[in-house]
Order: structure tokens, then sequence, then C-alpha cells
DNA sequence: CGCCTTTGACCAGCGC
DNA sequence: GCGCTGGTCAAAGGCG
């Protein structure tokens, strides 16, 4: 089964996350994903190096997600559509590569999409503990932390200046439990991630 | 009663 | 050093 494609109008080092069919995939991730590459295997094959976007992409990502200078280690990867599932199955997959050698607060997700909704449930129980008016935004953020005991990873949630069909949705850090949703992915066969990261550009191996 | 949201105050980082 | 800005705290009130 083929779940990898090439968009031949963005850079040949990009890997295009296909959508699957799946009955939690009720919404899509549409834009941006940025990762904290300390988190990846070197081998790894959901490596961003392997995912590298235009500068363009990278640029408009970090702009996005409220990246500053601090976090220049950061790296962006570029996906045009991927499905709640495929979307948790890869925080599961950046979840045990943190585990290692690195706090929770180690990570940051950041992704758009477009939702008439500023909250999405994403199966984990939020406390809302913030709310701010972002300069040049007429839309303000809100600051919510994890409801579980001990669970220190905290979301910003806005919607997008250009775009208020768009909500930018940023995660900080790692969850140290699962979410029942989670548990239902345990179950699933694990079709996709050997699928759709093993395949990056066939051209661009050199 | 417990948990949540709201909201103003406070604090820290950064640029000038 | 000062002001601006983003992030967090905590008190108050609402709701189930």
């Amino acid at each position: 089964m083929d779940f990898s494609h090439q968009n031949p109008n963005f850079n040949p080092n990009y890997t295009f996350f296909p959508e699957t069919p799946n009955p939690m995939s009720d919404f899509q991730f549409s834009d941006y994903l940025m990762l904290d590459d300390s988190i990846f295997d070197d081998d790894d094959a959901y490596s961003p190096q392997s995912m590298a976007s235009t500068e363009k992409d990278m640029a408009a990502a970090t702009e996005l997600s409220g990246a500053t200078s601090k976090n220049s280690n950061m790296q962006v990867i570029y996906i045009t559509s991927c499905s709640m599932d495929l979307f948790s199955l890869r925080l599961r997959k950046c979840k045990n590569g943190v585990g290692k050698n690195k706090s929770d607060l180690g990570v940051r997700v950041a992704f758009r999409m477009k939702s008439e909704m500023d909250v999405i449930d994403d199966g984990y129980k939020w406390r809302k503990y913030g709310k701010k008016s972002i300069k040049n935004s007429p839309n303000p953020r809100n600051y919510y932390k994890c409801s579980s005991g001990g669970c220190n990873v905290k979301k910003r949630i806005e919607r997008d200046i250009n775009d208020k069909s768009y909500v930018i949705t940023t995660y900080d850090g790692v969850h140290n439990h699962d979410t029942p949703s989670m548990l239902y992915y345990n179950q699933m066969p694990l079709m996709a991630p050997n699928a759709w990261t093993l395949q990056p550009s066939s051209s661009s191996s050199t």
C-alpha cells in the first residue's frame, strides 16, 4: 500500500503526509508543524532533515508559532494535510524520544488548522489559566495547562491574524500520561508510520 | 463542593 | 534604566 506522494510544487526533500481514511479523522491539520529536532534519533526516518520545507514555509511557520531567536534549535516541518490520528501517532513517537534525555518541556509543537471552534478537543483535559491581547493582533491568545496532576504540558491557542478561519495551537511539553484517545490509537495497526515516513524523496537520495 | 473560567496584577525578558 | 510585551499567578465568581 503506497501512502507516500511527492508534491512537485515543493522542495525535492519535501515529504507529503497523505490523508488516510479513518473515522477519527474528523478534521485535518492543514499547515505547519514545528518540533524541537533534539527529540529525533539520528537515524530516525521522522527526522526533520528528511522533510525539509522551503525557506519561505519555514519562516512563515516560525512566525505563526511565535518562535523567537531563543528557539532557534527548532525545526519546521511542512504538512499539507494530516489527519488527527497520524498527528497523534507522531506525538507518541516524540514522547518516546524525549523520555531518554530531555525534560518534559523539551518539545514544542505548533500547528495551524481550519476550525470554527477556538478550542480543539485533542483528547486531553485542559484548564485555562490566562488570556492576553497580542500586539498587532485583533484576536486574544488563550493559555491552557493540562489538568492532569503532575503533567506540566501547556498550550496556547489563538486565531490566525491573516485568516480568522484558522486556529494556531502551540503545545509546550509532552504529557506524562495517556489519554483515552491515545489508548484507541495504541490499538490501531501501525500501518501509517512505516509507510509514510520511509519514503521521503526518492530523487534526493544521493 | 470541586473544578472551571475570567480578569487584573505581577513578573521577566528584550530592545532601545 | 526604562518601557513594552508576553507569560503566569491568583482571587473572585459561575456552574454542575
